[in-house]
DNA sequence: GATGAATGAGCCTTCATTCAT
DNA sequence: TATGAATGAAGGCTCATTCAT
């Protein structure tokens, strides 16, 4: 007799999950965690304030909520670069291609910005004091080391010179440059930073 | 009847309002407009929170004025640095160097989180809107020039190049990486992006 | 094509409203006006949030209501007290015993609150205003003075005697105290306010 | 050269949370916790609302301390029973006067309502759990035994009798009937629920 | 000039109420 | 009829700003 039955519910409260983390991403990634204010998610959302709170249990929650998906989601794919077709150069540049991407640049925008900014909730602190910055990039090391093998990549300490690239990549990637001059530097130019 | 006269008075006030600016950019640079309280500016330069208002009329008006001098500053600087000693090479290493330096790192790590930031006041937003990003990278134009024409930099368009490589420059010292296992790329590393 | 007919429809009706009055009852009386959530009297009664709002238009108009028919069920119950079996002492004594009483416990706790407490919907705060405490008092006037008669009760202003009594025993079972050493006075010993 | 020293300025900060407590034990009760809004404290103590936050963290500590407070000081009064002059008849009046005086009942009515109310602040529920009602009547039970050993009291077990007794004067000064016919019960037909 | 108490607008959050199904 | 998703007004709390001293 219910006018809809569960699985729909569950379907329809997914998706409008999925919604708000979107929006929510959006608005995070560009104003950060004090900046951002529930109404402008809401907004973003096409949804009312307090819906939002069906969801999540507070701001706070968001943000963690998406934190650490988005931070799950990172570790997925640079663990999946290995697997990717073509010489270990081409796998980086294929990742680095991915990260500058404008789909997924809001997620490394946020995770940038969760690590750097000050004003965050305690608890996602935490999450990146248990996992250096250059934690994820221990995961391309070895596609890395195969590179200077085949002598691909420069020689020269891997961690560190992967370091800096991504380093430099993330810190692009939050710059928005889109719509100026020149827009973000080719990835080619970018990698000369490993290949010398 | 008055223990001070009115121009030790007044060196006073401008030592006060120096101290001020200089609380203010640190807690700006490091949490953002809308993540700096007031009292935290007040707590770092060591006064009370009303005082501030009697040197500037609102946190508005504060971090707008350090943004213009700051904007100023770094416009003096720039076209400075045709005037340095050396090589065109070594004079934007020495800026470079210069721009990553401990002490000025707050005024560029303030100008590009008011250039990036979205939860900035309204008039602060239009500085940036009247001044693209490479604005200031025009004054930089002719000593690269030089450099190209010396062969120490590589061919190529140059405000195109600078403005890649400032762009990096600037977003990595947003960085705050001090802490962390490698620190910043050395600035030879980095100015493979020019030098090809 | 109706499964069922009017009259049976009607009676469903006249039933769920019933379980939603007592469901509110028991969340109202422990919890106060403020307090209630309708979310906390949906569960009470096992029905979804929306559904009360077709059996009352309103927290406040189902607060009222549930006050209105309740003092209705008091002001009977009172009346009715000098047509029970027994002396003037037994007919209070079973009255007593009846208010305290698990079942009808939660109704006098209800108008107790809703009586003392100030955050409470004005029209409720009228009704009371209307009718003194002691206002159903009158009906047991008749009944103490014909046990004074017979020597039962101690002589004195019957109404003062009995406002003080029921003052007390009204205000002994707002108190829950099942689960504690003593458990309530025993009714003997509360008479001995009306019998000396 | 600080306009107000420090100790003037204690003093004033000492007073205005004073008067805050004294405010929001008036309305918290009259309206209980949920019922209570800190807007209505604010009006009452004459303040703004937002300066009720620089002498309490929230609303939920403001009662808490409230009703600690409260606790403890009806601990000392229980306990100096002993020490009043009279007889322990006299003793338990005297205490029993003082309960129902017009400065204390708030008080009473707020340690009332933070024991029987269930939406009220964890720990506050937790202050009573391990305090049960009559925990503070042990104090009282051996100026009772002295008035059953000269006849003042009836004889029946202390801790039951008094449990009983002040289960009634509590439940009394809960009432607010003072505008009312006939007032509170005297305290002499009170305490023939101990005397018989 | 300097302090910190005081104010009140605005943000996060809750919850009575409405609405689509 | 029944459900629970959705809304928005209002309350708790913060913090930029003002003010008395």
């Amino acid at each position: 007799m219910s006018p809809l039955n569960r699985q729909q519910l569950n379907q329809i409260r997914d998706e409008r999950r999925e919604e708000i983390k979107q929006a929510a991403l959006k608005v995070f990634a560009r104003r950060g965690y004090t900046g951002t204010k529930m109404s402008l998610i809401a907004k973003e959302a096409s949804i009312s304030e307090g819906l939002i709170y069906r969801y999540f249990n507070s701001k706070k929650e968001l943000f963690s909520t998406l934190i650490e998906e988005l931070m799950e989601e990172a570790r997925r794919e640079l663990e999946h670069v290995q697997h990717l077709p073509g010489t270990p150069f081409e796998q980086i540049k294929n990742l680095t291609e991915n990260m500058l991407d404008e789909n997924n640049k809001y997620a490394f925008m946020l995770i940038e910005r969760a690590r750097k900014d000050d004003d965050v909730p305690e608890n996602v602190t935490r999450i990146f004091e248990h996992l250096p910055t250059n934690g994820l990039i221990d995961l391309l090391v070895p596609v890395f080391i195969k590179g200077q093998q085949s002598s691909e990549f420069s020689p020269g300490e891997p961690r560190k010179l992967l370091t800096w690239y991504f380093t430099i990549v993330i810190s692009l990637l939050t710059q928005e440059q889109e719509d100026e001059e020149y827009g973000l530097p080719d990835v080619e130019v970018l990698m000369r930073i490993l290949t010398k």
